[in-house]
Order: C-alpha cells, then sequence, then structure tokens
DNA sequence: TAAACAAGTTTATATTATAAACCAAACTTT
DNA sequence: AAAGTTTGGTTTATAATATAAACTTGTTTA
C-alpha cells in the first residue's frame, strides 16, 4: 500500500492541453488576423499568409464549423467574396488558447 | 507582361513560419520542462507530460535528432535511466520560436 | 521460478495538413 | 464570338505527423 513515505509522482500533468484546432500555424495566422480586424475576405487572408486556396479552403471551414468564425459568401460586383469574421466564441478560444500557450513559453 | 502598374498584392506572408519541430504540443513541453531545468529523465518526463511510453521516446528522439536535446541512457542502480539535457541550439531555436509566435498572438 | 513490473523501443494506425486536380463564372484576346 | 485566361473558390488524393498498441529486455517480488 501507498504512504506518505513513498515519493509520489505527479499524477496530472503540469501542461494544461492546448486548444488543437487552435495550435496550426494556419489557422492560428487566420485568428490572428480576424482578431485584429472586423472582417477579412478570402483573398485577402489568402494573400496575407501564402496559404494555397485548397488548404484556406479546408481550414476556413474547420474554424467555422467550430463556431469560431463566422462565414458569409457575397458577391463584390459579379465576383464572388467570401467574408470571414470571428465570433465571440472564437474570441473567447483563442484569448484561453494564448493563456494556455503562456505556460508552456513561460512568459 | 506586368507593369508597375498593376497594384501588387502582398507578395510576402505576414507571418514568419514557426518552427514546426517546435510547434507541436508534446514536444513544446518537454521543451518547456527542459529548458526549465539542468537535466531530466524519461520518466519524469513522463509524468510531468502525461505522454504516453511511446509517443514520448519517439518526440524525444526527433529533438534529439535535430540537435535540440541531448539524450544520455545511464544506468541508476540497475534500471536504465534516459536523461536528457538542453543544447544550446536547443535553446537558441526554443528562443526563436517563442519571439515568432508572439506574431500570432499578437504580444 | 513464474508472474508482474519498469523503462523503453518499434511498428502500425488514426488524424491532420497540404497539395493537386477540378469547377463555374467572368474577363480578354484574336 | 469562340478560345483561352484569370479569379475565387471546392473536392479529393497524398504526404506528414501524432498516437496508440504491441513488443523487448532486464528486474523485482510472491
Amino acid at each position: 500500500m501507498s504512504t506518505e513515505i513513498n515519493k509520489k509522482k505527479e499524477d496530472k500533468a503540469i501542461f494544461k492541453p492546448l486548444d488543437s484546432l487552435l495550435h496550426s500555424e494556419l489557422r492560428l495566422a487566420i485568428m490572428s488576423i480576424l482578431i485584429g480586424v472586423n472582417e477579412a475576405d478570402f483573398v485577402y487572408i489568402k494573400s496575407a499568409t501564402k496559404a494555397t486556396s485548397g488548404n484556406l479552403s479546408v481550414q476556413l471551414d474547420k474554424l467555422s464549423v467550430a463556431g469560431y468564425i463566422e462565414i458569409e459568401k457575397t458577391f463584390i460586383g459579379k465576383k464572388p467574396c467570401t467574408l470571414c469574421r470571428m465570433t465571440e466564441k472564437g474570441r473567447d478560444a483563442f484569448a484561453d488558447y494564448v493563456e494556455t500557450l503562456k505556460q508552456y513559453i513561460r512568459e
């Protein structure tokens, strides 16, 4: 049986897990852009991140499914325009992520 | 042919890429532990991170192959003991990573 | 001495990210 | 006006990565 004398090994992790949806380079970049502006469109995010269209499309969709961003498909003149906006949920998740991350980078 | 008149879209990403070796939850946790101490053994890191042995073994190996940590296999009494220590290169990479990350989290 | 345990490693599988291929509509050139 | 090009994406296939399961080697304990 275990006694007080036995040196206890840590029985819980010292690090809080990171939100894996946000801990991805491209998704993090997207969120980083969106937290600073009211909205941004697909083409802008693509050029700012240098992501391929396919990758961007997929990652935006994941953020959208999670409710972290909203996607609105409109037209600007005759061209389609995909607008992205961060939700309150996304803002909270991002703030949480940053807090958690600080544990890891010791700041 | 392209002219100066053409509105140039951003032609470089606004985010510096993250060191993908470090941008991994477990490897980051390992580095975070090692940066704070002189050395730590496999068993300690395992319990501190709650990683499985297999996963830990693989990730330590990657960090070691990259030259970010050194691994020394010794015995403590009759039991094998795998000691890990961060290298100077690892320390630099970690510092770089943290700096880069700040762009993304705006701090 | 056989069963259980400790400390890992190796290999297989599931998850995730990335890239390649494709599509529709609008513009441009001949 | 038909043919080719560009824009703004989506879908699907592949490559990379993380995780878990199975195994190994040696040790301790019942």
